[in-house]
RNA sequence: GGGCCGCUAGCUCAACCGGCAGAGCGCCGUGCUGAUAACGCGGAGGUAGGUGGUUCGAGUCCACCGCGGCCCA
C-alpha cells in the first residue's frame, strides 16, 4: 500500500495570510522521515544540538561497539533505539551528551567472513594464503561493513558521532589496550596456563562457543566402557570408572568421587569392586555387597592407572593417580567414579589444577598419540579407541564395553569430531578481584533490577580466570615477548618500546617479526596469540581516547559512564569485560546505569535466524512502516528486559494508534488556524491566561502538565514503557475527547475569545507533545514541530517542564466523571434504541458538574437538561418540538454530506434548496436559521429552480445546493 | 546438569503494597461523523500453564512440576 502525499500547493510570489504550511491529510510516514533526514544532514541538526548544550552538565554515554561484520539486522535497531532515546532526552534537558560511535573490528567472525570470500577454510589454508594478505582483507571487510552500519544507524534516527568513531584496530586504540594489559601484568595478575576448549585436530584450531553451537550431531555412536582401576595397596580391589573416550585413558591422572555419595564395595568372583550405590545397575552378573563407604572416605586412595606412560614422564614426587573428591560427579550415569584426564576435559583440568595434580599431554595437536605412548604412538585417537578397548580386555582391566548414542560436537568446517583439549592460554587472574567485582556490580543500577543479583550476580559468583588469548590472526596481538633461551617474559605497553613509530600498524604478521634483546643475551619473541576481542571492547572507556598517551582530560571527564545499554546476551560479554577491566585498572565499574534489553523474536516467540527464514529486514521496515513506528514499538510494547515479538501487524498498529492520530490532530489544527488567521504568540509571551480559557482547555493543559511529569520521571528511571504508554493515552484523549468536543469551537464562524483559547490550547498542547515525543519518534516529532514553530527543529528545543500552575486535579477528576456519565448515557440511548441525533429532554445522573462540563455532557448526549439524582436515568419522552429538532439535525447531516460529496471547501458558503413534505417541511420551516448556520448557507429556498444539482435524501425530503459567490 | 526470565481473552500485552482480572487489535451488533487509514456504545470471549502450601483473601508470596526463551557447563 502506497501513501502518496497530496501535492502541496505552490503559491509562488503570492503572499498569503497563512501562517502554517498546509500538510498532506494522509501522510506517507517513510517519506516524511526521508525529508527530515535530509534536513538534519543539510543543517547539521545533530551537531547543533550538541553545540547548543556545550558547557552543560555532562551525561556520559558509552557506545558498545557492534562487530563490524555482517549486515545490521532489525534486532540491532532495538538497543540502538534505546541508546538514542535516553541520549536525546538528556540532551533536551540541557546536558552535553557526547555520542562517540565505535566499531569492534577484530575477531573470528571477521576472519570467517574473509575465509568464505576466499573460498578457503582453516588455519593451514590461511597460513598458506599468507597472514599479511589475509589480515589486509579482514581490514577491508570491516571498512565495508562499517559503511553499511553507518547508513543503517542514520536511517533509524540514531544520532552518533560517526566522524570521530573509535576503531579497535587503530594503533592508538591498540596501544591503550596494551597499556591496560601492562598494568595488570605489573600486578602479577597475568599468567600462562591451560584452557580446555573444543578443538579441531584437522583445522588445528579451537572453536568459539558460537562455532561449537553449529556442529552438534544427535545420535552419534561412541564406545561406552567401564574400566578397572586396581588399588595400589590391594590390587584385588578395583574402582570402576566409566568413559566414552577410551583414548583419554593413557592420559588418566586421577579418579573423582562425590564426597557425600554412598559408595559400595561388592564381591564378584575373585575380585572386589567399588562404585556408587546408586549405580549398582552397571554391574554384570551376581554380586555380594561387602561394605559401604562415603565418597569422602575414599579420597586419597592410590590406584594403578591403566597405562604407565605418563608415570614414566612424571618428575620425582609428582602428585597424581589418587582418588579426589569433586563437586561435578553425578550418579545419573556411569559408576559415580569419574576418570580424570586433566588435559581432555574442563572439569578434569580444573580439578587437577585445584589439587595440584601433575599432568601432561599424551596427544599432540594433530590428535595423535605422542611417541612416549608406546603402544599407540602416532595413532589418531579416535582410531585408537577400539585398539585400546581390546588391549584393556587382554590385560583384564576392561569390566564391560558397549556403545552409546549421544549428541556430540563436530567441526562446522570440516565435520571432524572435536576433541576437548587443553591448550596453552594466557589468563588474567580475575578471581583475585572477585570481591571487588561483586561489590562494584552491587553498586551498579541494573534495569531491570533482577539482573544484578540474578544473571550477572550468579555469573560473578562463579567467576573463573579470564582466558584472554586466541590462537588466531586478526586481532590485537598479545604484547608478550618471551626469551627463547632463558624463558623470561616481558609485557610491552607501546609501539615506542618496540622502536616502532606511533602510527605503525601493530597487527600480525609484522609484529611477529619484532625481536627484543633479553638481559640474558638471548632474543625475545612475541607469543603467537592475539587478544580476546572482549578485552578490546571492554577497554573502550579509555582506549577510545588513546589513554593514557592521549586524551587524559577527556577520559577523566567521561569516566565512568552514566549510561550504557545492550541486550541481555552481553551480561557475560561487554557488561562483564567493562566491569572486569575497569575494576582491575581503576578499582571501580565503568558504568553507573545499565539498561539490559530482551531479545527480538518473531511473532511466534522464536528466535530470529537466517535458517528459519523469519528474519525481518530493517530496510524493508524502514521503508514500509518507518523508523518511528519501529522505535515506538520497542519503547511501548513490553516491559524492559522482556523479549519483543515483532511483526508487520504490530507496526501498523503503532501508526494507527499514535502516529496517524498525532498527524491528524496536527492537520486539523493547521486547517482551522489558517482559516482563522491564528498567529501563535511568540514563545515566552503570556498567552491567554488560564482562567479565561474553557474548562475543556484547562483540563487538557492539566493533563498535559501531568503527562510531562510522568514522562520525564519515567525516562529518568530508564523506564521507556512507563513513559511511552501515558503519551499514547494522552494522544488518544487529545484526539478522541479534546478535539472531538472542541470541533464546534473551531468551526463556528465568529471570532471570539473562546475560539482564540481553543487555538492557543491546541497549539500549546501539540508543541509540548511533540517535544515530549522528540526522543522517541524523532522524525515525526520534528516534522510537526517545524510546521508549528516556524521551521525550528524540535531537537534544538528544551524538554518540556511541568507547569504546576496548570495542574487542576479536581477538574481532571470531574472530567473523568463526566466521561463516565456520557458513556452510561450513550449506553442508555442504545438500549432505548433512540439515535443520538434525536434530542431528548433530560438525563438524571449522580453527582454535580460545573456548568461548562455539564454543557459538554448535554451536547455529547444530545439532551436538553441534566438533573442531579441518585442514579442515571434517561428521559425518553419525545415531544413534537423535539421530534422536529431531530429531523432538522437529520437534514443538516444530509446537507453536510452533500457538501462533502460535491467537493466544497470547509469554508465555502452555499445557496441551499430543498423540497420537503409533511414533518420534514415543518421541521425545516421551524429550524431554518439553525439549518442555515450549520451548513454555511447564505440563503435557504423552499424550492429549486431547474438545473440545481440535488438529491432525494429521505422519504419526503430532497435537497440541492450551489456554491455562493 | 546449573542459573535467570516468562507463561493472564483468539492475538499482543497491562494491573502500585496480597483486596471486585483490564486495554489495544480481531470478531459480532449498533450508533455517530465536515471525525482522521476514524470515533462512540454494547456484546461474545478467562479453570490466570499444572499441583500443593501460606493467608480472612493469591494472577501477585512459597514449594514442586510442565512448556518456552536466554546464558553457562
Amino acid at each position: 500500500m502506497q501513501l502518496v502525499p497530496e501535492p502541496e500547493p505552490k503559491d509562488e510570489g503570492m503572499q498569503t495570510k497563512r501562517i502554517f504550511e498546509q500538510i498532506a491529510t494522509r501522510p506517507d510516514l517513510p517519506e516524511v522521515e526521508r525529508q527530515v533526514l535530509e534536513l538534519w544532514e543539510r543543517e547539521g541538526t545533530f551537531e547543533r544540538s550538541l553545540e547548543l548544550r556545550r558547557g552543560g552538565p555532562r551525561y556520559v554515554f558509552y557506545e558498545g561497539p557492534p562487530t563490524a561484520n555482517g549486515r545490521p539486522g532489525t534486532h540491532h535497531v532495538l538497543s540502538r533505539a534505546f541508546k538514542d532515546l535516553f541520549a536525546r532526552h538528556r540532551t533536551m534537558k540541557g546536558c552535553y551528551v557526547e555520542r562517540k560511535a565505535g566499531w569492534d573490528t577484530h575477531g573470528l567472525p571477521v576472519e570467517i567472513e574473509v575465509e568464505k570470500q576466499l573460498g578457503i577454510s582453516g588455519k593451514r589454508e590461511i597460513e598458506e594464503f599468507g597472514i599479511e594478505r589475509f589480515n589486509q582483507l579482514c581490514r577491508e571487510s570491516v571498512h565495508r561493513y562499517v559503511g553499511d552500519w553507518t547508513r543503517f544507524s542514520r536511517r533509524m534516527g540514531l544520532w552518533l558521532d560517526y566522524e570521530h568513531a573509535y576503531w579497535t584496530l587503530e594503533p592508538d586504540y591498540i596501544q591503550s589496550v596494551w597499556w591496560a594489559l601492562k598494568q595488570i601484568w605489573d600486578r602479577g595478575l597475568i599468567y600462562r596456563g591451560y584452557r580446555v576448549a573444543p578443538y579441531c585436530w584437522h583445522c588445528m584450531t579451537p572453536l568459539s562457543s558460537h562455532e561449537l553451537a553449529l556442529g552438534w550431531v544427535e545420535d552419534t555412536p561412541d564406545p561406552s566402557v567401564v574400566v578397572r582401576f586396581p588399588l595400589e595397596a590391594d590390587p584385588g580391589t578395583s574402582l570402576l570408572a566409566w568413559t566414552t573416550t577410551p583414548w583419554t585413558l593413557p592420559g588418566n591422572v586421577g579418579l573423582a568421587v562425590a564426597p557425600e555419595v554412598v559408595y559400595i564395595k561388592v564381591r564378584q568372583g575373585e575380585e572386589t569392586l567399588i562404585l556408587a550405590e546408586a549405580r549398582l545397575e552397571v554391574l554384570e552378573g551376581p554380586y555380594q555387597v561387602v561394605g559401604r563407604i562415603r565418597g569422602a572416605e575414599l579420597a586419597g586412595l592410590r590406584y594403578r592407572p591403566p597405562y604407565p606412560y605418563l608415570r614414566h614422564q612424571a618428575p620425582e614426587g609428582a602428585r597424581a593417580w589418587e582418588v579426589l573428591t569433586a563437586d561435578f560427579v553425578s550418579t545419573e550415569e556411569g559408576t559415580g567414579v569419574v576418570h580424570t584426564a586433566a588435559a581432555y576435559g574442563a572439569d578434569d583440568l580444573r580439578l587437577a589444577q585445584e589439587r595440584g595434580i601433575w599432568f601432561r599431554h599424551s596427544v599432540d595437536l594433530r590428535g595423535r598419540f605422542e611417541p612416549f605412548v608406546e603402544k599407540f604412538a602416532g595413532l589418531f585417537v579416535k582410531d585408537a579407541d577400539p585398539l585400546i578397548i581390546e588391549d584393556l580386555r587382554e590385560r583384564g582391566l576392561l569390566y564391560s564395553a558397549g556403545q552409546i548414542r549421544h549428541t556430540y560436537p563436530f567441526c562446522w568446517r570440516c565435520d571432524s569430531p572435536l576433541l576437548y583439549y587443553a591448550l596453552d592460554s594466557w589468563y588474567i587472574r580475575t578471581t583475585a578481584i572477585k570481591d571487588r567485582l561483586l561489590a562494584e556490580n552491587a553498586a551498579t543500577n541494573w534495569v531491570p533490577a533482577h539482573i544484578r543479583n540474578g544473571r550477572m550476580g550468579e555469573w560473578l559468583e562463579n567467576n573463573v580466570d579470564w582466558a584472554i588469548s586466541r590462537t588466531r590472526y586478526w586481532g590485537t596481538p598479545l604484547p608478550f615477548w618471551v626469551c627463547e633461551q632463558c624463558g623470561q617474559q616481558r609485557c610491552v605497553a607501546s609501539a615506542a618500546e618496540l622502536g616502532l613509530p606511533e602510527d605503525a600498524d601493530l597487527h600480525r604478521p609484522a609484529i611477529d617479526r619484532v625481536k627484543l634483546p633479553c638481559p640474558c643475551g638471548g632474543q625475545m619473541e612475541r607469543v603467537p596469540e592475539v587478544l580476546d576481542v572482549w578485552f578490546d571492547s571492554g577497554s573502550m572507556p579509555f582506549a577510545q581516547r588513546g589513554y593514557p598517551r592521549h586524551g587524559v582530560a577527556e577520559f577523566e571527564a567521561t569516566f565512568p559512564a552514566d549510561f550504557i545499554c545492550e541486550a541481555i546476551d552481553q551480561t557475560r560479554g561487554w557488561f562483564y569485560s567493562l566491569l572486569a577491566i575497569s575494576t582491575l585498572l581503576f578499582d571501580r565499574n565503568s558504568y553507573r546505569n545499565v539498561l539490559c534489553l530482551g531479545l527480538l523474536v518473531d511473532e511466534e516467540g522464536r528466535k530470529q535466524s537466517k535458517s528459519r527464514g523469519n528474519v525481518l529486514d530493517p530496510d524493508y521496515l524502514f521503508e514500509s512502516a518507518g523508523a518511528d513506528a519501529l522505535r515506538w514499538f520497542f519503547y511501548s510494547s513490553t516491559a524492559v528486559g522482556e523479549n519483543y515479538r515483532l511483526g508487520e501487524k504490530s507496526l501498523r498498529q503503532v501508526a494507527q494508534r499514535l502516529l496517524l492520530p498525532l498527524w491528524n490532530v496536527h492537520s486539523f489544527f493547521i486547517t482551522y488556524a489558517n482559516l482563522d488567521g491564528f498567529v501563535p504568540p511568540p514563545e515566552g509571551d503570556p498567552p491567554l491566561p488560564l482562567p479565561r480559557r474553557s474548562a475543556l482547555d484547562r483540563w487538557l493543559l492539566s493533563r498535559l502538565s501531568h503527562l510531562v511529569e510522568e514522562v520525564d520521571g519515567a525516562l529518568e528511571r530508564y523506564d521507556a514503557p512507563g513513559a511511552a504508554r501515558p503519551v499514547q493515552e494522552f494522544v488518544e484523549d487529545l484526539s478522541n475527547w479534546y478535539v472531538r468536543r472542541s470541533r464546534r469551537r473551531f468551526w463556528k464562524s465568529e471570532q471570539g475569545e473562546d475560539k482564540l483559547a481553543a487555538h492557543q490550547t491546541l497549539y500549546e498542547a501539540l508543541v509540548v507533545l511533540v517535544r515530549l515525543l522528540a526522543p522517541f519518534t524523532p522524525f515525526l516529532a520534528d516534522a510537526v514541530h517545524r510546521s508549528l514553530c516556524g521551521g525550528q527543529s524540535v531537537h534544538l528545543a528544551d524538554f518540556p517542564r511541568p507547569d504546576p500552575s496548570a495542574r487542576d486535579p479536581e477538574l481532571e477528576a470531574e472530567m473523568a466523571r463526566a466521561r463516565s456519565v456520557v458513556q452510561s448515557g450513550l449506553a442508555a440511548r442504545d438500549r432505548a434504541r433512540i439515535r443520538v441525533r434525536q434530542p431528548l429532554p433530560a438525563l438524571t445522573h449522580p453527582g454535580r458538574f460545573r456548568s461548562e462540563v455539564a454543557e459538554l455532557i448535554r451536547d455529547e448526549l444530545n439532551v436538553k437538561e441534566l438533573r442531579e439524582g441518585p442514579e442515571l436515568v434517561l428521559d425518553t419522552t419525545i415531544t413534537p418540538e423535539l421530534r422536529l429538532e431531530g429531523l432538522a439535525r437529520e437534514a443538516v447531516r444530509h446537507v453536510q454530506d452533500l457538501r462533502k460529496r460535491r467537493g466544497l471547501a470547509i469554508e465555502d458558503r452555499i445557496h441551499l434548496y430543498y423540497r420537503a413534505q409533511g414533518e420534514w417541511a415543518a421541521a425545516l420551516e421551524r429550524f431554518a436559521d439553525y439549518l442555515a448556520a450549520e451548513t454555511l448557507a447564505v440563503a435557504v429556498y423552499r424550492d429549486a429552480p431547474d438545473g440545481v444539482d440535488g438529491v432525494p435524501v429521505e422519504d419526503g425530503l430532497w435537497i440541492g445546493l450551489r456554491r455562493a459567490g
